[in-house]
DNA sequence: TCTGGGGTCCTAGGACCC
DNA sequence: TCTGGGGTCCTAGGACCC
């Protein structure tokens, strides 16, 4: 048995526990750049504004229906996670941290009432942390993740379900009745793993609803879709397919890309920004205990924007894999001196470290040129220590530009919240 | 004026080997 | 008429996820 955990509408979750006034109205949380909505209340689902909505297409809501919009503060988002993880951590003996506001829980040898279980740890973290969740639960991840899928709507739209299914869905306490007439009541586009591409495949094909789906036999999937679809099918049969990642694996590979505050034509500024790029996919590499044998650039024009459009990229190899920022900066920075050219409204770079190893497997060499390989280490060890203490890009590489000078390239950002977790200036100071 | 960022997995097809 | 058989590795592209 899996449970799926699920904060509700996360990032302005977030932003309400700080801002109660923001309870009952529209509120959607921006992209960087403020380019699109990529979190939305439920009042502001029901004003039609869908996920990924450019926000100029749906600015005018700000007068006419009291949206309220502000920029993502992925800091404060990040620390909430990790407190609403901990506590959805009780539920059972193991956990999968899937997405920043997901994870799936083992319920192997749990023993009692899993759906109380469950709206106990709910309640838990409505009054510890301040954030809804919807739990699903079931025999395969699909189907807790479909379970998640109905707790939630049930919730959010009395009659689409029974009411009993929100907030928190238990399908393995279903009768076969009751749990049929679900699967019928569901699209199968809501089905995890089931995209637009596929959705509209399976309904041309006859395929509706989830019900739909569980009756076609595997191998009929694998032979006219792909071994992917099977496995969902028979997760969704109760054939559990996707064990349950409670150690997560390295990542093999590690970017780092922003889409730019407005666009940039100067090389120079380019070099800046691929800079400070590598710098922080460089942190990532150290934080994984891993080190990048090829460094990836790309620059590119918008696609939305008239003028020349043009998108180049180049993989720089390096002479051994490593996690020094400056070797990693020294080579993304002749990637996009090799691939930079003028006349050209850049809008978006970034660096992206590929070939990842161990940091433990590394392979000693002939000394031929003065091996530093040890200070590199040591110097990178301080560097993070430093950074950790006294805040980000406290040291930095120069060629990333002076701190105090503002970034021609950098991120539009007009209405983020404080950090109220995670800087002592910005706490909260409550008043009796 | 204005459209995010960061990943994973699978498959087909080409290059190359004997 | 007709052009081997079997295998590995790599890459690009598609589809999906949040």
């Amino acid at each position: 048995m899996f449970a799926l955990v699920d904060g509700n509408n996360f990032y302005v979750s977030c932003e309400r526990v700080f801002r109660p006034s923001l309870q009952g109205i529209p509120v959607v949380v921006l992209s960087n750049n403020d380019g699109c909505a990529i979190a939305r209340s439920n009042e502001a689902k029901a004003l039609g504004i869908k996920m990924g909505a450019p926000w100029f297409q749906i600015r005018h809501l700000q007068n006419e229906a009291g949206l309220v919009a502000l920029s993502a503060n992925f800091t404060l988002y990040g620390d909430m996670s990790d407190r609403m993880m901990s506590l959805a951590a009780g539920l059972g003996p193991t956990q999968e941290i899937y997405s920043i506001d997901e994870s799936f829980i083992g319920l192997d040898g749990v023993s009692g009432d899993l759906t109380q279980r469950a709206r106990a740890i709910r309640a838990r973290i409505n009054q510890w942390i301040g954030i809804p969740c919807g739990i699903g639960m079931g025999p395969t991840k699909t189907l807790a993740k479909l379970a998640n899928h109905i707790a939630k709507t049930a919730e959010r739209k009395p009659g689409s379900y029974p009411l009993e299914l929100a907030q928190v869905c238990n399908l393995a306490a279903l009768p076969p009745s009751d749990f049929a007439a679900v699967l019928k009541a569901t699209e199968v586009g809501e089905v995890w793993g089931v995209g637009p591409r596929i959705g509209k495949q399976l309904k041309q094909a006859g395929v509706h609803t989830v019900h739909d789906l569980v009756q076609l036999s595997p191998s009929t999937v694998r032979s006219r879709w792909s071994v992917v679809l099977e496995r969902t099918v028979r997760e969704l049969q109760g054939q559990p397919c996707i064990d349950l990642d409670d150690a997560p694996t390295p990542k093999k590979e590690i970017a780092c890309t922003r889409s730019f505050g407005r666009p940039v034509t100067e090389l120079h500024h380019l070099v800046e920004a691929v800079s400070e790029f590598a710098s922080r996919a460089a942190e990532k590499l150290r934080r994984q205990n891993s080190l990048a044998s090829e460094v990836l650039v790309f620059v590119r024009t918008s696609p939305f924007r008239p003028g020349p459009k043009r998108s180049q990229s180049t993989l720089v190899p390096l002479r051994r894999p490593t996690a020094d920022t400056a070797l990693l900066v020294r080579a993304a920075v002749r990637g996009i001196k090799s691939i930079y050219a003028s006349g050209y409204e850049w809008s978006k770079a970034g660096v992206m470290l590929l070939d990842l190893v161990p940091d433990h497997t590394l392979q000693y060499e002939l000394d031929l040129e003065g091996d530093d390989a040890e200070d590199s280490v040591k110097l990178m060890l301080a560097m993070d220590a430093i950074n950790s203490r006294y805040g980000k890009g406290t040291v930095h590489m120069a060629s990333s530009g002076a701190r105090a000078t503002p970034k021609v390239w950098g991120m539009k950002q007009e209405r983020r919240t404080p950090h109220y977790t995670t800087r002592w200036d910005d706490l909260l100071i409550a008043r009796a």
